[in-house]
DNA sequence: TTGACATAGTACGAAATCGGACTATTATAT
DNA sequence: ATATAATAGTCCGATTTCGTACTATGTCAA
């Protein structure tokens, strides 16, 4: 193995990590901004919630919301019910399963939604006309990519 | 204008809001893989303190901190306080601002970086060899783009 | 069937997060 | 020089997050 090998591979792995960065200061900066545009201590992943639940009419369990979140099944259990005093979820018994359970959206949380995704649209837009959506376009596709390989592994059985 | 316009638009919009949803995700992903990899309930963030703090030997401010990675100054003291109960970091009264104090790295913090980003490393092996480290590489410079936009309309003036 | 095992969700307690109020120190304006 | 305002950090209380242990329901092999 040449020594042009071995720098080679450690280039690559510093492009990662500062890729891993660069999504972590992102997703900080967005998370921040979103948060305080939303009502009390309504946290970023709630709101999530709510986008994932209103792009699926049929609904959600809370375990399948737990996993698609990334968040322990208690935690979950306590958003949803915060989202259910606020009116923006119901929580439904499972038809066909006697120990779950069904999220869905309301009207009163789809129109939540809307309506803060508008204010994020126009809190976002000073940025947006600085800097065109090539950045945005550019980086999708990539973007995607790697969450996809991402999520692949995570449900590879060596992953335990 | 014409009726293109307006979907064109639209569609940008949409890009925009995936690319964000994507950023979300592969953070959630990342975030998750390194708690579960860290002792007891040591936070990303406060992994990521760690790493900032080792790349600058002079140290900061837990002010310049909890600007630096988005959260409010009382978090910000607790998580210091955390690592350097764990002795992780070093917090001395500032030199030069009776004030405030600087926030350093330990020796040990430093060997606890290096290992468990050896031990992230290993763990992203499989992924990084499934997936070429292509998509890491051309999505880095448009992440770096949006991530200035961001910080720059963070603190400019109007953002209030 | 029934009994062992797996799965979905929750109760509980410990720790983390964070907004508001407070203290101490520094900057500034007169 | 001194009063006033601004800044850095912390204390406190409320809420969120999450690991452990538990209950209830479903699955499946014998």
């Amino acid at each position: 193995m040449k020594s042009e090998n071995r720098s080679h591979e450690e280039t690559n792995q510093q492009v990662v990590y500062s890729f891993f960065t660069e999504v972590g200061i992102i997703n900080q900066l967005i998370s921040t901004k979103l948060e305080s545009m939303l009502p009390g201590r309504m946290s970023a992943t709630q709101f999530g919630i709510l986008g994932h639940l209103s792009r699926r009419p049929r609904g959600e369990t809370p375990l399948q919301l737990s996993n698609a979140f990334q968040v322990p099944k208690t935690s979950m259990t306590h958003m949803l019910s915060v989202l259910e005093q606020l009116q923006l979820i119901s929580l439904a018994p499972h038809p066909d399963d006697g120990r779950s359970k069904v999220a869905k959206t309301t009207k009163k949380g789809a129109m939540f939604l809307q309506q803060t995704n508008m204010e994020m649209g126009n809190a976002l837009a000073p940025v947006l006309s600085n800097l065109s959506d090539t950045p945005f376009k550019k980086a999708l596709p990539h973007l995607e990519r790697v969450r996809i390989a991402l999520d692949e592994e995570r449900d590879s059985p060596q992953s335990n």
